[in-house]
DNA sequence: CGCGGGTTTGATGATGCTCAAGCCCGGTGG
DNA sequence: CCACCGGGCTTGAGCATCATCAAACCCGCG
């Protein structure tokens, strides 16, 4: 266990081995089958997770019953509702696992002191949360700027891996489209001319 | 000067008299008349501003031609291309001043040191981009589950402020809609019934 | 006074949605 | 082993929303 949440901080920041067995502590290891919740609107979002293995899901619900989906995370991956985590406010999330998952969970005691007693993660954290918000700021442009099967060419470019291990409606959801639109866009895309 | 970012610094994390005089020499006053830009598009990000007077835009064109407005910032704010400032590759973004505007600018190696220097500010910034990205995501599911009208009135609702500073057909580029859709809205909800 | 940018108005058209039906395929129970 | 069921994907027809293009209007400013 363990090894890729390490392995990932690695990347953005250098930790001693002490950190690295100080950290271990705060992460509660945790499997969840297919289909089953770590977050369920309503509730508040009590922990943020880490990928170990798998493919979980964020979506929201709107008033006319239509699912948006937020996020994907697979493995290497973070999820959670920051505002629900954050403030304690019931989230309007939902967090579903879409494959049997390995997640390494952190509550909000832990998560604080964690930043105290290992300062760097601020900056791990900071860098993450950054990465966040360019990729999420793409995203809003492309949605503003671009049609629907240009949008769906960029996902394609951009996380074949994910497509590939995701049902269809889900990607027409995480597009903002309709499945049907989906289904159009592809069949089109496959008799050009 | 600075007192405005103090201030915002000070609701965030502590900040002892001396980390305030270290800080302080980071950052470099910079007055921008209206229509003058601070980034152009093209060009390497260079400078992280924090604005402490005034109103700026940044926004993108598409192939087609169209702009998309990414962000307002109004006295309290942050702007700058976090990607291109990060990385050193030109931006897709241009930063325009809309009205006279004082700023206060800090350069990639400033940004580097200050956070060895006064770590607290990783804390902050974390902080900072959170809420950034909490609010981007907030208003990327708004533009999928919503209609441009309801868009408009939440826009209202939470930026009413920046609504009457800012001419309409920009209100129209940041809500991801053409002008003259958000006249008919306008004129649309002048007359219920 | 006339120019010009921003906003409004109108007519038309494209994109993507809704609703409804059919299809494909894998899983379950008889 | 097969017949049936159900979920997800596809297909079609009609429709709503919003974009496009073009013209008129409004108003501040030189």
């Amino acid at each position: 266990m363990h090894e890729v949440l390490f392995k990932n901080i690695k990347t953005k920041v250098d930790l001693t081995e002490a950190e690295e067995q100080q950290l271990r502590n705060f992460f509660i290891p945790k499997r969840l089958r297919k289909k089953q919740y770590l977050l369920q609107d309503g509730d508040v979002c009590l922990y943020t997770a880490f990928v170990e293995k798998g493919l979980l899901r964020s979506y929201t619900i709107d008033e006319k019953g239509n699912e948006h989906i937020i996020q994907f995370a697979l493995e290497d991956w973070w999820i959670s509702d920051m505002f629900s985590f954050l403030t304690g406010e019931p989230s309007a999330y939902s967090i579903e696992a879409l494959e049997d998952s390995e997640l390494l969970l952190i509550n909000r005691k832990a998560y604080d002191e964690m930043l105290i007693i290992v300062p760097k993660m601020e900056r791990y954290l900071r860098i993450l949360v950054q990465n966040s918000l360019i990729a999420t700021q793409r995203r809003l442009s492309s949605k503003l700027s671009l049609s629907a099967e240009e949008n769906y060419k960029n996902l394609i470019a951009a996380c074949n891996n994910i497509i590939q291990r995701v049902p269809q409606h889900m990607i027409a959801s995480f597009l903002g489209i309709t499945p049907e639109t989906l289904s159009r866009i592809r069949k089109q895309m496959a008799t050009p001319k």
